[in-house]
DNA sequence: TATTGTTATACTCTATAACTATA
DNA sequence: TATAGTTATAGAGTATAACAATA
């Protein structure tokens, strides 16, 4: 009556039973962003990045003299834990720190020549490696993941 | 000529330019999800649990007689890093281990009585707490939300 | 020899209080 | 009195090496 000597599946592991987590819109957010995490570290690393001082070089590129509170604010980063992330990105010759005459408690940023080059080289890896994942998608995957995002990111508060 | 003065917008926040973290998939899914988190781990602490306590219960009252070792290949955990949860969900009476007599190295976990009812309320509360930012989606925007997420884990490796 | 649970440890990430210099 | 940048520090979260017990 036991089927267990013939049954194929008698080695494999046993099935995980879940009724709950796989429901959970948040804990299924985690492990979709878990999956892309590791191939952006990777590309940013070949160029001696994180993905917090890519970030950070991205926002000074495209805004020349932001000052560090409004890049903290952008990120969604504590101002303490901008500190170290900048220092080193100016310490490389990526960005320069310039006191602002009008408000001498402030510092603009400014991305060096290099840091704009950086900054695009690193984007164009980024995106190859995104697509390494995303272009496995249907066409019409990859549109509902663009439009649920849209969604998300314009909810209020 | 110049608009300052009159300009409705002079004291606003000057609107951050962003020509490439907003276009990648990997960014824009950590913003989802850190919009989700606080929701989810607030809705939890009102049971004492944190996220990876919760994780843990929910998969042992799904399976009851399951491993450490098959729990954190199913969440994506270190071992070493499950034992204190373990742990502390066995000294709140929420779970039981009883070591397997067929193998004595490992310790069969079930879920108290105390652990499902908990992980019902729980998982109630953590249901409610999504729903107030998901059910703000439009319903199309919902399901392509459910697609994205079907298809991202529906990918290989 | 390999695996389970465990210990110890380290490294990253994130969060808060408090200082300084400026406003 | 308030704000920008900074310092110090503490707490999560995560990762690896190595051990004892057992297979």
């Amino acid at each position: 009556m036991t089927r267990q000597v013939h049954d194929v599946t008698a080695d494999a592991e046993p099935a995980i039973v879940d009724t709950v987590l796989g429901d959970l819109a948040g804990y299924r957010l985690k492990r979709a962003y878990m999956r892309i995490r590791p191939a952006a570290g990777q590309a940013l690393a070949q160029d001696g990045l994180r993905v917090v001082g890519f970030s950070c070089l991205s926002l000074i590129v495209d805004n020349p003299a932001i000052v560090q509170a409004q890049l903290a604010e952008a990120l969604q980063i504590e101002r303490p834990n901008l500190v170290l992330v900048i220092d080193d990105l100016e310490q490389r010759g990526l960005i320069t720190r310039r006191k602002v005459p009008t408000d001498r408690r402030r510092y603009a940023l400014h991305a060096t020549l290099q840091g704009r080059r950086l900054r695009d080289r690193a984007a164009d890896r980024l995106r190859r490696a995104e697509d390494g994942l995303i272009a496995r998608l249907a066409p019409e995957d990859r549109q509902a993941l663009q439009r649920a995002l849209d969604a998300l990111e314009a909810l209020q508060d």
